[in-house]
DNA sequence: TATAGAAATTTGATCGATCAAACGGTCAGA
DNA sequence: TCTGACCGTTTGATCGATCAAATTTCTATA
């Protein structure tokens, strides 16, 4: 039942060391060719696997991409799109993904402490980033391996490796696609200021108005719900606005309640089911960067720095008109 | 930057052997008091954690479970709750979540193999079952530990440790609810039969209408998108039905544009979003029971056979009425 | 043909934890 | 006083892979 195939056993079976074994497989390049086609055929033959932990306790590299797995606050998130999508990424490059969970970023440390001790990820992804962020500054503080999907947001923090989507770049579509349909007084419903993904999507926005020749004075403050994303559409509404940028789909969906002529941010399944314009990121190209980032740093090649992609708008026509 | 203690650092640090640190940690009941107080010591203050992998090496058990991810479909799924109620839970009983992706039940078969001769994890978690599921017969088939979220549909089926959520309670529930409100013609838009789920929701919807002395003719088939739902609604209501029982969110989003009072399954974002009155699957306790079958399995306890789990009705009334 | 040097392969040690067995000390009973 | 049982602890071996160094085999040149 339980078959273990050690390199032992391969090694007895192709007439070699286990040495050259471990060279077929490790360094190919060293191995005489003759002897290579040899031993591949008996680790075919054999079934044969490296064992991980046996490696990992040698080598100390354990082939293992730690991530956190975050609630889903109010059910509107994106983030097993990106989960996904990094899991198969990182099997193309060889790892595998461990999962953690922390109610915060000072749980986080300390998981991520432990998980140091036990498992020896080899490098970790970090999501939502923000302002301050102590977990980036713990990381690069000790020289551990990590990207985050989220840029560094403030000037104080460290220099690191990471990917993010250009926010500015795709309130900039939105607010251009508005204009294209005619609309001169846009408005943008967005979070408190202070939030770096919020600041960041507003400035596409105001930017663009600017651009035009128009005054980007219609915006408002949420604190992201679908109700305050109502209440702020119509005040909007009702200072002159007749189209709206949000900063979110679940801001966006209250808005929808006011006016029709509303884009939303993440084009989440409620945007697809509602028929909401959204701004759609690229989740599997972005979790494909942070592999790619990561992957690279650990192998010791040189890497980019960080990577900055552009959502693409989605085009949609409510489905009750 | 790399400090590695080991059971030898505190071994030396408290004056006892490598062998009395093992024990204590996992033997206490065989070392005296005091020691175990002082090894305790030298454990804190060195910051001393085991190492999985040499650990693993001599015991054979990874203290993983691996777990697919899987695609989201149309976006409307529901399985990263159950993902993150299934690491928490497993973290609370010394076990990690490693991921893994595959296209199909063969592909996700030759992927556990491969697991099981790098990683070895201690159990596996399989979602998604369907009738005749060739990946519960492999693993039954070697004696490997695992559960299923969702039962063995079908009845050649191996027998295994399962939880599922009730889908037929459900929909009875659903049922009942709009009997409640008065109605007497009341659909039901399904799925095509033959699958265990969709059937299990079908059948609480024909047996409550059953047991109310009312007919359950009005059913529909779709094949799960939201234009088929609405598609088949029309058929239903054109017959004279006057409320609507769906087997899933995304159908029940197309029956809405048709008829106001339609209940949909697994309370998604979604189902949120637009005010929709929607089942809801406990997910965080079908995960947690999952994981209390496979470590109760794996710790050689007592283990019962599966768990059902009753959803709850969430009662929304449609904010744009 | 001999031999330096490169190429290919093998040997022994090691990573950190745990198992199995041995060990020393204490105590009750003969 | 001696024997055997028991308790708490220690010692040596082991899991499977890889590193470093040693060894053998091959190749090229004098």
């Amino acid at each position: 039942m339980a078959e273990k195939v050690t390199i032992a056993d391969v090694a007895r079976h192709a007439n070699v060391s286990r040495q050259t074994v471990s060279n077929v497989l490790n360094s190919p390049e060293v191995v005489k060719e003759e002897t290579r086609q040899r031993v591949l055929a008996a680790v075919e033959a054999l079934g044969y696997r490296v064992n991980a932990a046996a490696r990992q306790m040698r080598t100390g590299r354990s082939r293992l991409l730690a991530v956190r797995i975050e609630t889903t606050q109010d059910g509107i998130n994106v983030f097993d799109r990106f989960l996904h999508g990094l899991t198969e990424s990182a099997e193309r490059s060889g790892y595998r993904v461990l999962l953690y969970t922390a109610a915060d970023d000072h749980a986080e440390i300390a998981t991520i402490e432990q998980l140091l001790g036990e498992f020896e990820p080899d490098g970790f992804v970090l999501t939502s980033t923000h302002h301050g962020d102590a977990r980036a500054t713990w990381l690069a503080g000790r020289g551990l391996p990590f990207v985050s999907f989220g840029r560094p947001w403030g000037a104080s923090e460290v220099a690191h490796p990471w990917v993010d989507v250009d926010g500015a770049a795709g309130t900039e579509a939105a607010t251009r696609h508005l204009l294209g349909l005619g609309h001169r007084r846009i408005g943008f419903v967005g979070w408190e200021t202070g939030s770096g993904v919020g600041d960041d999507r507003r400035s596409g926005w105001s930017r663009t108005l600017a651009a035009a020749g128009l005054d980007a004075d219609l915006a408002a403050e949420t604190d992201g719900s679908s109700a305050h994303g109502q209440a702020a559409a119509r005040e909007l509404v009702d200072r002159g606005a007749t189209a709206l940028v949000c900063v979110s789909d679940a801001v966006a969906l209250g808005a929808l309640q006011v006016t029709p002529d509303v884009v939303g941010f993440d084009d989440t399944p409620v945007a697809a089911a509602i028929g909401l314009t959204s701004l759609s990121q690229p989740l599997a190209e972005a979790a494909a960067r942070c592999v790619e980032l990561l992957a690279d740093r650990l192998a010791g090649r040189p890497t980019a720095t960080h990577a900055l992609l552009t959502p693409s708008l989605v085009i949609r026509k409510e489905p009750r008109s």
